[in-house]
DNA sequence: TGCTGCACAATTGTCGACAGTCTTCAGTCT
DNA sequence: AGACTGAAGACTGTCGACAATTGTGCAGCA
């Protein structure tokens, strides 16, 4: 008796398009930082009330992305490069955690699935398409993330994911040549081997050194590109 | 029965009161796990409009704190000994994180407040002020949080900060003997001994242990008392 | 008796409005 | 001219109301 057809207006909260609006907005730069994100302008731009404005900055103040100054409504974060590095910490303990979990979770067909993708980001990498690059780059590490079977700490990579995606889409730019993208994707492999030997504490150690070692090479560019900008104002 | 008494101009946002309020009523079990929380209600009891309640309900959902269905609501989650396993899975990493960064940047006053944290501990444990005792506890963790200096640590761990004293305060009866108190504290001295020799490494380890180690006596009275529960339903 | 369908009640999602507060800017005084 | 003051404007925080949707109970029917 299910009948999944309608929906007449729309399924889905409004407030969670609203979210996903605004960071659409930030990320092709329609949004900069430190602008000031007016509910009302919001509003009437998207034909609504200021209701679903205001849980969707909330959420996405939430997950850091706006701060907002009581009285004085809500901003775009500065993300710089600290930011860059204490999101690559930050996911490295946690991605660490949740490695360490996954190893004793994964299944042959996961496994599988982690090989596929790592090799259509090679393929990727060759054919220059960082979109596609990108886009199963997440997808790879959330598959390991979905496998730690712990809620809380999907919880906090879901906030953090957004934010994730967002420097990626930022600084795809970081990664130029081949060479850097294959050497990404290359760094996947020892991640699947200890996966794939059930190794707990090895997947944990990859893992960290991985996330570690693209937070590096990701902070580097944006700590060159930040000085250029000093250098041009 | 709460004295619902407030001034309508409160200097802080009514949202946070709200989220205060709620937390405080599933503290001392005015609101069980699984309770539904309808907005309507608590807004007639605290005498205040739907709009805040429903932003501070947002904000506990993602604090984990309730879980909210769409067209349906609010309700308490329920807080098992799986969700503590998982929390403290999840701060022995993260934390570890912040002890890590900590260790290079604690001043010579820091540990000795951390030790003097650490004495009132014992001190309580012996007057088996159990309330005094978690409150140390959290500000000795909350010290090392601070000192990490990382703003989206910082963030995650603010968002689990609730929930951490949540389960201290419903669990407290969980160490009842001096001996586990005391216990309890003796296990903050090798972490002082760490981020006092400016080990990171070390401090991330030992605190890692520490917070595992709690966990699973936390975990393991809860797995009691849910055996219990069950026996008697 | 047990099942089906309808009407009603309860509750969420959304909207428009209003008061209070902060900012800005013009006008005035020194 | 520069500093100060006050008023206008802009925006947030909050409120009450309404429509849509889901759950519930009751009546009708086999």
């Amino acid at each position: 008796m299910d009948r999944v057809s309608f929906r007449p207006p729309e399924n889905k909260a409004l407030r969670v398009e609203v979210a996903n609006e605004i960071v659409r907005a930030i990320a092709n730069g329609h949004f900069k930082p430190g602008d000031r994100l007016v509910e009302q302008h919001i509003a009437k731009e998207m034909g609504i009330s200021r209701a679903p404005i205001r849980e969707a900055l909330r959420e996405l103040e939430g997950q850091g992305i706006v701060v907002t100054v009581p009285r004085k409504g809500a901003f775009v974060s500065h993300l710089g490069q600290e930011d860059v590095e204490e999101l690559f910490t930050l996911r490295s303990v946690v991605e660490g955690l949740a490695a360490r979990l996954a190893a004793t979770r994964v299944s042959g067909r996961d496994l599988a699935q982690l090989t596929r993708y790592t090799e259509e980001m090679v393929a990727a990498a060759r054919r220059k398409d960082t979109e596609a690059f990108v886009a199963r780059d997440l997808t790879f590490h959330e598959l390991i993330w979905t496998r730690s079977e712990h809620k809380r700490l999907l919880k906090v990579l879901d906030g953090i994911r957004t934010l994730t995606r967002l420097f990626m889409v930022i600084s795809k730019h970081a990664l130029t040549t081949d060479e850097q993208l294959v050497q990404e994707a290359e760094g996947h492999k020892p991640i699947i081997e200890a996966l794939g030997a059930r190794d707990a504490e090895r997947a944990e150690a990859v893992i960290r050194a991985h996330i570690t070692q693209a937070g590096e090479r990701v902070a580097k560019y944006l700590r060159e590109r930040e000085q250029k900008e000093e250098a041009t104002s």
